[in-house]
DNA sequence: TCATTTAATGACTCCTTACTCACTGACTGT
DNA sequence: ACAGTCAGTGAGTAAGGAGTCATTAAATGA
């Protein structure tokens, strides 16, 4: 790979690391493509050059985020883990990029479709993983008998729900890193059959 | 009152009305005060002489939804209701306002943040009829004995969970029309101390 | 060494949109 | 009846942002 090629590499790495930045902090929408690349610290006009529109900047950050959260997901799970480690799992992933994928979420109907393929993917992986563990307690009459897209639905809107108030919960950092834990905490005994 | 009064005001309410139809199909951010303008049949000036600037037309429509909401809560909310009564009674109100009320929790953000004031105070509302019967039930042992903030957002969350993704689950009308009464029934099983 | 290629630039165009204001004509009070 | 008032109009202005392209200069390869 010659010296051009490296160089025309490192700039978009550049451009997609500063959209990044931009969009975790003011979302998608908002930001201009001036801004992101001010960021980057390149022209204008570069931009366009390594990504045909603002649209496509946009899918190749999420699409970029889409397999950050699933490879994470993926890596981290291994088969008979308890249900709380795979809540635990699920919300560290999120963790690591709680800005960005917060907006994703809060923004998904503004952006183009595709964003909500990538969306429906992590959701996917989830929850594939969460019927695996919650079924077989519903078998052993350890959790309730309800329907899995409940459960499922409930958790998900739970967690999102923090998520699109973490300026309210969170003030200065991240909310899952002070509620994760007792949102499972919480969740879980929700779930249970208990008779106390 | 004279005919002219009575006409400024009748053009104010049209407009108000044309900008509350446009705003909840297509949100509050989209949507231009032109496009306003056509659907009330006035021209893009005469929305400025009714309201300042675009962002208090948004604020008098969010206003309105506000007033229209905890009147509704409040006038169906009788001492001694039961969980299942106060839940229905939330569910209910919003119905009525789903498609806009939905755009204002998903836009809440990027609006002005005199409409964050607003979403609080619905919510203070429900909050309010939702402790008074749970905190009672718990007394009672007949629900789990976990903290109210914590029952109480894991509550909205899958409300809005639901609002959120209303075109998926009811394409075409109101997904609360369909899910009201399964939710609720769901929603007061997880918290049911039983034993079977 | 030097002709050719190409990554990068940033001024420019085009478009959309919020908001203004000089003007019109219907209503009001006398 | 008529001078004065004011709701309503819509062409016009200014700002901002996406995307373009002629130009520059660094790298390449013969």
């Amino acid at each position: 790979m010659n010296k051009r090629t490296q160089q025309r590499e490192q700039t978009r790495i550049e451009i997609l690391t500063a959209a990044e930045h931009i969009y975790a902090v003011h979302g998608f929408i908002r930001p201009s493509t001036q801004m992101v690349a001010k960021e980057a610290g390149v022209a204008h006009g570069t931009v366009f050059l390594h990504f045909q529109s603002q649209e496509k900047l946009i899918l190749a950050v999420i699409e970029n985020l889409g397999q950050s959260l699933t490879s994470q997901i993926h890596e981290s799970s291994v088969p008979g883990h308890s249900l709380n480690e795979v809540l635990q799992t699920y919300l560290t992933a999120i963790e690591a990029n709680e800005s960005l994928y917060t907006h994703l979420i809060m923004e998904l109907p503004q952006l183009p479709k595709e964003a909500q393929q990538t969306v429906i993917g992590i959701q996917s992986v989830i929850a594939h993983h969460l019927d695996q563990v919650m079924s077989q307690l519903k078998k052993e009459k350890k959790i309730k008998d309800l329907s899995f897209p409940f459960l499922f639905n409930t958790w998900i809107g739970l967690i999102h729900y923090y998520l699109m108030n973490r300026r309210l919960f969170a003030p200065h950092g991240s909310v899952l890193a002070v509620y994760k834990d007792q949102l499972i905490a919480n969740f879980i005994t929700l779930l249970e059959v208990d008779c106390t």
